[in-house]
DNA sequence: CAGTGGTCTAGACCACCGG
DNA sequence: CGGTGGTCTAGACCACTGA
């Protein structure tokens, strides 16, 4: 163990900068040098407060900072440590190919399969329920009501994503897409089979900081934000079949697409 | 002005959650029910000290709370406020047509012009240097040097994305990319008149919060994650002729894309 | 048990804003 | 100037962890 004064240097009084400022400026640099590595445990309140001179409230504001900054995770009764990068998703372009489904694979699980991880789904509730303003907007004005699937991926034991898929009544109502298990290909395996041959997607993307009911459902870390997915599905004759509205941990995924250029 | 009483409630000394996660869950709900409106004012830290009789660190704890959420913003001697949703930049999937760059518009000015905000560009840095591990394994591990273009984007005087390109230098070297100007269409323009016919880009998407740094350039306010995006441009011959590594403040974007169903 | 972080208090002084 | 948020102190008690 290194001593405290090798790694972490002293405080300027003269500076504008606020003193916890500082102290996390201090911090971060340690950790971007790599004198404090992934996983690594931060010199604990008690060490920094007699370091630095200084009360545990100025301290643990600086932790404040950098656990926003989703650098640092506080682990109660443990201590301070550097919070490791999880392993990420790759999200390919080609995801939604017919070969995968044609193999009878889901999106989910080709995509785990290439990061060979174990995938696994819960919390699955599918519902029928009165579409809201933003979804009938997307499946065409005359949908009122839908049926929702709602479920939660994890992989490796960890929740990543969340995601509601709303179809209109009149495609999915007592089909196998109403069923808790959709079958071999997952739902747009159905839809196909059910005449409508899909076309294309469309994706939104956003990123905002979780609400507290995500944060939960995806056991999300301080300072970790997520990515707000909303897929629309054309069939070739122009309908919006599905809308999939889907949230993910954001340090949990990298998306990837290809773009014309023409 | 409706009384505290009636907008916030009290507190339950009995529930295990935290004295100041209650009061923040109250201003959340409250500001979620619409009791207050974007760019309301809060109630202040005196005011709240008093209405739920604890000391101002407890409704300071609150307030973080809240501003790591990205809900409220404090000004400092005025108070705190409701965070308006800034406009957003919608990117389209077909951003970077040729269509568009016939026209003679960049990428950035064809999406404001469709937004119809003010477009600026400003600290524009264009010089050759070392390329990055990364940047050299997606241009080719033999590109070693690169032409890097640096610059900022407002829009209506708020910086909104920070971008760096990089180009081989055989590729820019000595024509009109390695200008500040880069002339009508951009430098995608350009490519294709030295004979680099655009095939296709790819888009990688990545969320997180910003560094100090990132705050500073994009003056994000507190609980602002960025899209981190690295766009590499192919031509016809496969080649990767150019990358571009964008950081956007995310609540300023919604990204767009198509992707086939084939 | 000792060590850790989590919560909370009751003050203090400061910097900024608007009238 | 009074009101606001920004910073900081010096304590207190608690809950959780690991030996």
């Amino acid at each position: 163990m290194t001593s405290l004064p090798s790694i972490l240097g002293g405080l300027d009084p003269t500076s504008d900068r606020a003193v916890f400022r500082q102290i996390a400026d201090q911090l971060r640099e340690a950790i971007d040098r790599g004198r404090f590595k992934e996983g690594d445990k931060l010199p604990s309140e008690a060490e920094l407060v007699e370091h630095y001179g200084v009360s545990r409230m100025t301290v643990r504001n600086s932790f404040s900072i950098l656990q926003g900054e989703g650098l640092v995770h506080a682990e109660h009764g443990k201590g301070v440590f550097v919070r490791p990068r999880p392993p990420v998703r790759r999200l390919a372009s080609d995801r939604f190919a017919r070969r995968h489904r044609e193999q009878g694979k889901s999106a989910f699980i080709v995509e785990a399969d290439a990061a060979s991880s174990q995938p696994k789904v819960d919390s699955l509730e599918v519902k029928e329920e009165k579409a809201s303003q933003d979804i009938s907007n997307r499946l065409g004005d005359s949908v009122r009501r839908v049926l929702a699937r709602r479920r939660r991926y994890l992989l490796d034991g960890r929740p990543v994503e969340f995601a509601t898929s709303y179809l209109p009544l009149d495609i999915a109502r007592g089909t196998q897409i109403a069923e808790p298990n959709p079958g071999p290909g997952g739902i747009y395996a159905r839809l196909e089979e059910l005449g409508h041959q899909l076309d294309h997607f469309e994706e939104e993307i956003r990123a905002r900081m979780p609400s507290p009911s995500e944060v939960k459902t995806l056991q999300l870390a301080a300072g970790v934000p997520v990515i707000h997915l909303i897929r629309t599905a054309f069939d070739t004759a122009g309908r919006a079949v599905e809308v999939c509205d889907t949230v993910m941990a954001a340090d949990a995924y990298v998306l990837s697409y290809q773009l014309p250029a023409t």
